[in-house]
DNA sequence: ACAGAAAATGAATGGTTATTCATTCAGTTG
DNA sequence: CAACTGAATGAATAACCATTCATTTTCTGT
């Protein structure tokens, strides 16, 4: 049964340095998507990139380091996104709230693989703080980001009563 | 540096198999809770019991059957506690569902270490179909009571346009 | 075409940890 | 109290897996 490979693997010597190592973050996504993050072995991962067994030694030093460079890839992917969409002057902010919106849902369908990932990451969270402190600057981010639009939308629609700090925890829970 | 023992390691012999069992199953929980599940190996339960290293295959065979006796215990008794309320015939629907709320963040302040347990499977729950079967059973039991609540509380106040299965989904991602 | 540099390989190594099992220990029975 | 039974122990074993590094392959400049 032969294996999976992640895109490009064909001319191996060809690829820049950069291009390698994204190879590889991308099939240990996969692995973590497919096995679980401990189920995940340096030999699954370089077998997901048809490349051998050394190679994310020579990339990345160390699993741990691979594996806190996958994190920091996709939280940057999600948040580099998001951050378009808040600094986009022609949209008003009810179109970034909704564009918002849109964002995480074709995100959630397409991107199975990095979800499955983002959750492996928080369930070890407790013990590597690491991981923790990776996402938590993205999603800190984010959140203040998020919280404002929503402070903005009260001042411009009139709704007394709402705190948008509130409205921002449970429109984050909702997508979660 | 002393091992914490979890409660009464004190008399070995004495305690009979169900206990023992149990002894372990919450010296699991509590190391999970500490160092994560890929952090925990069979020395650490062990001592956190207060007990010797081949204590768990003698009474689980393998980490993984005690590994998923852990999720089983944990699922079990959320559920139960639950499953309560919506069986007392002395409260309304109204009551009913105050009371869940009020079970769910009484468990949430003071069970910390279960609640981080859960984390913990949820997040390797793609590679291990056992532990999502387990937890699928009850979750699925308790959605639909909820929902079924959500249902009467519509008939008996007049909200034509709320989904019941919607609200649901609403507050279940928020107390999570 | 050649030499040297850089990238890649994978067998061998070493550390970690689950599992086994011969032995010890505590409780029970006749 | 001696013989028996099953629980408990922990040293020894076996399996697994990250990491190393001597060797091979490919690329680049001259």
């Amino acid at each position: 049964m032969e294996a999976f490979k992640t895109e490009l693997a064909g001319t191996p010597r060809s690829l820049s340095k950069q291009a390698r190592r994204k190879q590889l973050i991308e099939a240990t996504i996969k692995c973590i998507a497919d096995k679980g993050l401990s189920g995940t072995t340096m030999a699954d991962v370089t077998q997901q990139a048809g490349l051998s067994l050394g190679i994310v030694n020579l990339h990345f030093q160390s699993k741990e380091k691979l594996l806190i460079e996958t994190m920091r890839y996709i939280s940057k992917e999600y948040s580099s996104g998001l951050t378009k969409i808040f600094n986009n002057q022609s949209l008003n902010t009810e179109q970034k709230i909704l564009a918002h919106i849109n964002f995480d849902f074709s995100r959630k369908i397409t991107d199975r693989n990095k979800l499955a990932v983002w959750f492996a990451f928080w369930g070890e969270t407790k013990s590597r703080p690491t991981y923790l402190s990776i996402c938590a600057s993205y999603i800190g981010e984010i959140a203040k980001n998020l919280t404002e639009l929503f402070a903005l939308l009260k001042q411009q629609g009139d709704y007394e009563q709402v705190d948008p700090e509130l409205v921002c925890t449970c429109y984050t829970a909702l997508s979660d």
